[in-house]
DNA sequence: CGATATTTTGACCCGGCTCAACCCAAGTGG
DNA sequence: CCACTTGGGTTGAGCCGGGTCAAAATATCG
């Protein structure tokens, strides 16, 4: 069953220095480069190189060994385990400027797969470890950049253990909209429309949940009124506030920052 | 309900260099001082203070301004988040050497609870940060404790998401047998005794569940002759594949490391 | 336009939650 | 010393949210 997926080298890759140059990076000011200073973003341009995945292509799978890591550039990648007996639960959801791999550590703890058309920004781990070790604003802000992830995959544990079915529709869709709404010029958070990058069966292994629930539970807050789909993969939220509300969260502090 | 329990300020304070210098500290192998050259050691030493909790005592509430963060020294740390209904996750359980509170970040996101006598060992937040900017070799090694942190965090995704509460109680179990036998002498993994440092209410908010139902798969667990129960706080696992059978762990690779 | 995913809907069932009682050990005070 | 309280733990009865199984309805794609 795992070799039914296109693996790591099929990606197309692309010589190091030809692509863009880090300075017109769509990420630059959020990834692991974005305090390096002229400098060191030269020396990370040097050695950096692209790799593109289509959908659904697995890019590293749980236990194998890799010998990359880098950022996501564009596109949004998932991170799952999987039980022996399929059971499959995501762990993680990265979208561009989020750090893919772990330092100091070939082993890959579970399997990465894009879900939308990727790009990825690499590095050779070697080369990654002593740019590490020798560039503090690298890794200062990869400790930032894990701590952050720290602190979503702990929401996400709140959600996983106590939330309902509903619940967890409501607070992905909300996490969505809210990120949709971060990248727009306007924020009008109201009459927000945005896409679902994630098929109903990833949705379903993001949540915790089965396909069947999430469809339900999708039309259930869609005949509420709290959304409105215009297709199956288009989301309207005519009021976040209501949507905030499904999602159990309180409507000012707490969860929103 | 929050005003009921002691607060920050009423952990017994030790003023700092008086307690035990950090070469002789329990955790000096494991802890954010680990790769410290001497000189960086006596730095931290000089700056450090230890606090001591009695169990049950809140160390910080969710949303409070904190002005210190360190490690822990002796005893257990419950992490934990609730929603505004009550409803409540614990999203971490710190073992000594492992480090509270996040830099560069002053709020904290979750309560943090002694749930047995604990000591920790602080910095005020303003020095911490300081010491990280100028001490890579802390900054290096706290990295490293966050990302096994976040790894542990999936791990226990996994765990909400997607395992049946027989499951969640062996696997809870076995990663305190595991602990447990990891600091013995004597690595003898068969016929290991140890104890559960949590209320049965703990255990439940730790694995998303009710503690009527921790009870219960308890004593199928112990019916099934999987664990005995010296005493309702003490656990004896005679045959550690059994319990890690029933946890739905891959009984030799994947988890064991 | 078939053919193969993906999504939705329906009927049924069961694991874990709720509510409630009971047990037991450790105080506490008269 | 005993009555009473208190906090943790166990056990039982019943119910319901979400899983399972099955099939229909809709995309998506050679």
């Amino acid at each position: 069953m795992r070799d039914s997926v296109k693996r790591l080298g099929s990606g197309s890759a692309a010589h190091q220095g030809t692509d863009d140059h880090c300075v017109d990076c769509p990420i630059r000011e959020r990834a692991i480069c974005s305090h390096a200073s002229d400098d060191e973003l030269e020396r990370l341009n040097s050695v950096k190189y692209y790799r593109t995945y289509a959908p659904g292509q697995e890019i590293v799978a749980a236990g194998e060994q890799t010998g990359a890591i880098g950022s996501v550039v564009e596109g949004v990648v998932s991170l799952s385990k999987t039980m022996m007996d399929g059971r499959r639960q995501m762990v993680g959801l990265m979208f561009p400027s989020d750090f893919i791999g772990r330092p100091n550590s070939p082993v890959a703890p579970y399997d990465a797969v894009a879900v939308t058309p990727v790009k990825l920004c690499l590095f050779s781990r070697q080369q990654f470890e002593r740019i590490l070790r020798e560039t503090p604003s690298v890794e200062q802000r990869l400790l930032e950049i894990t701590l952050d992830e720290l602190d979503a995959a702990r929401d996400w544990m709140l959600l996983l253990g106590r939330k309902t079915a509903r619940e967890k529709i409501a607070t992905f869709l909300s996490i969505l909209a809210r990120r949709s709404a971060a990248l727009m010029a306007a924020p009008s958070v109201d009459g927000l429309t945005f896409e679902l990058p994630l098929t109903r069966e990833a949705i379903s292994d993001y949540l915790g949940l089965t396909i069947e629930t999430v469809s339900r539970q999708i039309t259930a807050l869609r005949k509420a009124g709290v959304i409105e789909m215009v297709d199956s993969r288009r989301v309207r939220v005519p009021d976040f506030t209501r949507l905030l509300d499904a999602a159990g969260e309180d409507g000012d502090g707490g969860l929103i920052d």
